[in-house]
RNA sequence: CGCGGGGUGGGGUAGCCAGGUUAACCCGCGGGGCUCAUAACCCCGAGAGCCGUGGUUCAAAUCCACGCCCCGCUACCA
């Protein structure tokens, strides 16, 4: 790890202090009920830590998917003999990739790889906020997908991509990266291009009888674009990568301007068939780049030059007869990103009486309030449930509240819930409360009422 | 409490590890040009001195120290 400079500086320094300090002996089990159940000894009824399973998931997938190929020994093409193994992960996941996988991996003494590199990332966040399941902050795959194409997804995405800082995602900043980079300088550049040549040139790529020191200079810049692309995308910078990409295509789109096609093609016919080929083959270039960026995209681009990715490799040449040009993309509207978290809420479907019944809403007064040791954030509260019924629950209000200022205090609980186990501890019981940007107020009745009471 | 990452024009991101021309790029904004193209494209300009304080150095956004704030890890948000 100190060796491997590849790592960033999230992940490297992280983990280097981590071994430094000393590893510590960590749990390998858990007492949840889903899981793999741990098969040993003294275990029972726990079930193996995600981590110390999941990431042998990489080696179980990497099998499964060449068996289902019929070529049963081709996982070891990638698993050892110098395969670069490279991860892409969220910080949150840096010690399970850099430490407890090459553990294992090394633990097995079978020689495989480790990671080549763990391209860790910081956060993406969703609106100024943490993205979350619970509170339905973010946008789910299947809306996204419904709303716009993929590819626009994966170039925003892309080029905001947490690779330094946090970062994040707003609907001006989609509206930004999609309307301006995607359709007018990259969709634009390579419409208008091919248009030209269809209306000029019969959608046929010209011959140069030669090419001046600008045209040269453009294909100049293609190459550099490409080596840069390499080298950046080698690193991993991915965020850098698209913007290589963006910068080409506004080169192309001055090309294009200072040449003047529209003008030369009538009076120097030579001069716009240079101008067309290289533009052309800087459509290709294109193609190429996006590729792994925005392949759906890269492909239609192909398509319309009637290339295949190995023949846009080599170049376009001249005579190719190419398709009638479409626009690659189209500008989207501020209404069409609406804001969808509301519609989240409707899809968990009305909830009749007999719903509200299941939850045994009631009254209860907290009679005793006390902090779990060695929890930023919880408490473990015992309530007063009437009829003598007394149950725990363990809540995250320690931020939010004094055990002072809970104590005695009449709270509405889901009484029915399964119960559940944190930090060690049994929670029965389920305290409800208003959350708004992370401030939280305990939900109480208006007037004194019997612990007990129900809720309706 | 400890440890790791970060705080850069109005917005969004790079640069920092290997200190050094007028701090880069995109959007937005002001002005101009062009008219092939999806009112798209191109040019010029205004706008930050890089969280704060101190230090090292001929020279710091870049290195060091301290402080403030944000994010992550640590069996935790019922």
């Amino acid at each position: 790890m100190e060796e491997n400079r590849r790592l960033p500086e999230n992940a490297r320094n992280f983990s280097l202090k981590l071994i430094r300090e000393g590893l510590k002996p960590r749990s390998l089990t858990r007492d949840v009920v889903w899981g793999i159940p741990a098969p040993f000894p003294g275990a029972q009824g726990k079930t193996i830590y995600v981590w110390m399973e999941a990431v042998l998931g990489y080696i179980s997938a990497t099998i499964e998917y060449f068996r289902l190929k019929g070529e049963e020994e081709k996982w070891r093409d990638y698993w050892f003999d110098g395969a670069r193994i490279v991860f892409f992960i969220g910080k949150d996941n840096i010690p399970f990739h850099t430490i407890i996988l090459p553990a294992l991996l090394m633990a097995s003494g079978e020689g495989y790889e480790l990671p080549w590199t763990v391209s860790s990332t910081e956060f993406l966040m969703f609106e100024g906020k943490k993205f979350s399941k619970s509170q339905r902050v973010g946008i789910w795959i299947d809306e996204a997908l419904k709303m716009f194409p993929v590819d626009y997804w994966r170039y925003t995405l892309l080029s905001i991509r947490p690779e330094v800082r946090d970062t994040n995602f707003t609907w001006e900043i989609f509206l930004e990266k999609v309307n301006s980079d995607l359709n007018d300088t990259v969709g634009n550049f390579i419409h208008r291009a091919l248009t030209f040549l269809c209306r000029h040139f019969n959608c046929q790529v010209p011959s140069p009888p030669a090419l001046d020191s600008y045209d040269r200079k453009m294909l100049e810049e293609v190459e550099e674009a490409k080596e840069a692309f390499n080298r950046i995308l080698g690193q991993m910078r991915i965020q850098q990568a698209v913007q290589a990409v963006a910068d080409l295509a506004r080169k192309a789109n001055k090309y294009f301007n200072d040449k003047e096609p529209w003008k030369t093609v009538s009076r120097r016919r030579d001069e716009a068939a240079a101008t067309l080929n290289v533009s052309l083959q800087t459509v290709a270039a294109l193609s190429i780049l996006l590729e792994p960026l925005i392949p759906g995209t890269a492909e239609a681009i192909r398509r319309s030059l009637n290339l295949s990715l190995q023949e846009a490799l080599k170049g376009v040449s001249e005579g190719l007869k190419i398709g009638r040009p479409q626009p690659l993309f189209r500008k989207i509207s501020r209404e069409e990103t609406g804001v969808k978290p509301e519609k989240g809420e409707k899809e968990v479907g009305e909830a009749t009486p007999e719903d509200l019944e299941k939850l045994g809403l009631k009254v209860a007064k907290i009679v005793e309030v006390e902090a779990v040791p060695r929890a930023k954030k919880l408490y473990r509260i015992r309530l007063d449930l009437g009829g003598g019924m007394v149950k725990q629950t363990v809540a995250g209000l320690k931020e939010h509240y004094k055990p002072e200022e809970l104590l005695g205090k009449l709270v509405v609980v889901v009484s029915n819930m399964k119960p559940a186990e944190l930090m060690g501890l049994r929670s029965e019981v389920m305290l409800l409360a208003a959350v708004e940007e992370g401030k939280a107020a305990i939900l109480t009745p208006e007037k004194p009422v019997k612990p007990g009471s129900r809720v309706y």
